[in-house]
RNA sequence: CGGGGCGUGGCUCAGCCUGGUAGAGCGCCUGGUUCGGGACCAGGAGGCCGGAGGUUCGAAUCCUCUCGCCCCGACCA
């Protein structure tokens, strides 16, 4: 083996290498054929198969080289694109002292999800969540002037939250590393501008690292903020739900989604009919009484009990409708929403859950789903048990404030196009937000105007989870014989195999091959290794490599093979002397094509 | 936090019901034969059966407690 090989490349200054040996034997790359019994979802399995990672506790891993590798990759896309608006990269401590999170009122919201410990001297400290805190306090240190905004600041490290339920491999964990922004402002058109490039950031960094995203309107929440958006990348893996318009550009989490519901399965009764009491014995489901009535659940009227702020609240939902808390909480102004129990149930109705509705309700509010506006002569509870009303419509029967509470379902219409909604299972990857003043102006970060008054600087904080940017990445691309790496991300381009390590020609054509690749640029491993040639093609397809050279049979007439990872095609026989320049062709086009052509 | 499942060499698992000297395949080490999609033969190393307590002459196996991991649900700035 010539030694030029594991010798360390010149590097230039200003310059990172990663590693100067490539040569698949001497590195660490603990491939596994069996899957371990732990990993139920297809990138926790490649990723401990592919020797990415090990776990070391629930929600907690080892990235090895490979993972690293990868990360590494995400990570120098990401500062490049966030380089390119202008943003400024920090390193902010894991460890913070209370006071900065008690100032924002955090130390208390969040709640178990924090992790938290003492010092020796029994001071209260926590693992960052997050960093708004931390950004604020150097901001309110030292911005004093107008001119000294805008600002973006970013930083790429380690955050802690004590998940409940860890689960998924990488996709949900305790301990993950993440790309947070956040930008101040003088005003909401500077922090628009701020908000718009990170959105247009993070089309480049998704479509870079390979993931395909989709852009939603989010809740922005209790926290005052006017407008947030959530990039998410469909997965079955996944565990949010969006809502998708095939026809237009339309696309919200669920949690926000409006929509137009489908018309009612059988038409309303006509006149002017007066509610009239039934007997139901034992019927307390809606399915008990579309049975029951003959009639279908789009003409039975759903009444939930909610207890918001601590006062009850009539919700009301078509039948086959579901409550979405969200909406439901805003319609109704507060943050604390909870169903009320059975025992408060009987309290204020004097009748049992399942016969319940809001003819006669005088004791709380009454709040309608929209989709029952103009609805007429329907099914309810009669708030007496084993009793239902029928002829019950809204606004004559009873009061009610009108608003759009439910929750949306595929097959609505879209308030935009009227085309059916599809739901899609996602996995979130990046959240940007307009904090708007809750940091600055909690925490007293206060600049002077150019008319010397002082203002509070309004603010953005713009994620991304970089472990799950691999993960989604792997989960959207893989096969039965591993993963499917974009060259941008994968931990090397290409792997230079020779099949008989012993024989020295092919020995020495793969070991210029490497060098060329090298020289040109192309992050290469050397497959060195003594095995038998399946060995390292199922290696080299499990790691996720996209690009291989086969150095083989046909070497003494000049030809080498070349294999492309993605879309199954065969190798294609090449000139030795061509190959890396073809190569080269090959991964600059692959990049190429990766850039985000804009909408 | 509720419900379920599982802890036995590095990995996948058997053995447990019916207590009696801890097994297989893969991986690993040595030698040999092989060498284009996870080779074959021979030899070998490696396990306080998650932990603690109990029952018993005797516990991987039965009982109690505990810890850890996975899945479903609740939760998720």
């Amino acid at each position: 083996m010539s030694s030029a090989l594991i010798e360390p490349q010149k590097t230039r200054p200003g310059t990172l290498k990663l590693h100067p040996i490539m040569l698949w034997s001497k590195l660490f790359i603990p491939t596994l054929r069996e899957t371990p019994a732990e990993a139920e979802v297809a990138s926790h399995q490649l990723l401990l198969r592919a020797g990415y990672v090990r776990q070391l506790a629930a929600g907690v891993y080892s990235h090895l080289y490979l993972g690293n590798r990868s990360l590494l990759k995400i990570q120098q896309i990401i500062r490049e694109e966030m380089d390119a608006i202008g943003a400024q990269e920090f390193l902010l401590p894991a460890l913070n002292p209370a006071e900065v999170w008690q100032e924002s009122g955090r130390w208390d919201v969040m709640g178990p999800n924090m992790f938290r410990l003492k010092d020796r001297w029994g001071r209260d400290l926590c693992l960052g969540m997050t960093h708004e805190e931390i950004m604020t306090a150097i901001a309110r240190g030292e911005l004093r002037s107008y001119k000294q905004l805008p600002q973006m600041w970013y930083q790429i490290q380690t955050k802690f939250r004590d998940e409940a339920r860890p689960k998924s491999g990488l996709l949900r964990v305790r301990q993950f590393i993440m790309k947070d922004s956040y930008s101040f402002d003088i005003d909401a058109a500077g922090l628009d501008v701020a908000y718009q490039k990170h959105y247009e950031a993070y089309r480049k960094i998704f479509a870079r690292c390979g993931v395909d995203v989709i852009p939603v309107e989010a809740d922005s929440g209790a926290m005052g903020g006017s407008q947030s958006m959530e990039f998410m990348v469909p997965s079955d893996a996944g565990e949010d739900f969006v809502v998708v318009c095939p026809a237009c550009k339309y696309a919200a989490n669920l949690e926000k989604a409006e929509s137009v519901a489908v018309v009612p399965g059988t038409a309303d009764p006509e006149g002017d009919l007066s509610p009239e009491e039934f007997h139901t014995p034992g019927l307390k489901s809606i399915a008990d009484l579309c049975a029951f009535t003959g009639l279908p659940d789009s003409s039975q009227m759903k009444s939930l009990v909610m207890v918001a702020g601590g006062k009850p609240v009539l919700a009301l939902l078509r039948g086959e409708h579901q409550l979405s808390e969200t909406k439901f909480s805003k319609a109704v102004g507060a943050t604390e929403v909870r169903p009320a129990h059975p025992f408060e149930i009987v309290d204020w109705f004097g009748a049992e859950p399942g016969s319940l509705g809001p003819v006669g309700v005088k004791n709380m509010p009454v709040v309608a789903d929209v989709a029952l506006e103009g609805r007429k002569n329907m099914i309810s509870g009669a708030n007496k048990t084993d009793y239902h009303l029928r002829n019950v419509t809204p606004g004559e029967d009873f009061q009610a404030k009108f608003v759009d509470i439910r929750q949306s379902q595929a097959g609505d219409g879209c308030t935009v196009c009227g085309a059916a909604l599809e739901m899609k299972k996602t996995i979130e990857v990046g959240h940007i937000f307009k904090l708007g003043y809750k940091y600055s102006a909690s925490m007293g970060l206060r600049v002077l105007d150019e008319k010397g008054a002082e203002i509070t600087p309004i603010m953005g904080s713009y994620g991304i989870g970089v472990e799950r940017i691999l993960a989604s990445c792997i989960e959207q691309h893989h096969d039965k014989n591993g993963i499917l790496m974009p060259a941008t991300i994968a931990p090397f381009v290409v792997a230079v195999t020779p099949v008989n390590q012993a024989d020295p020609l092919q020995r020495a054509a793969a070991e210029k091959i490497y060098a060329d690749c090298k020289a040109l640029g192309i992050d290469a491993i050397l497959d060195d290794r003594d095995e038998r040639p399946g060995v390292k093609f199922k290696d080299a397809d499990l790691v996720g490599i996209p690009y291989r050279i086969t150095i083989g049979k046909k070497l003494p007439q000049g030809i080498v093979e070349m294999t492309v990872r993605r879309g199954g095609a065969p190798a294609s026989e090449v000139a030795v002397d061509a190959v890396v320049a073809e190569l080269k062709k090959l991964v600059d086009a692959e990049v190429a094509a990766a850039a985000w052509s804009g909408n």
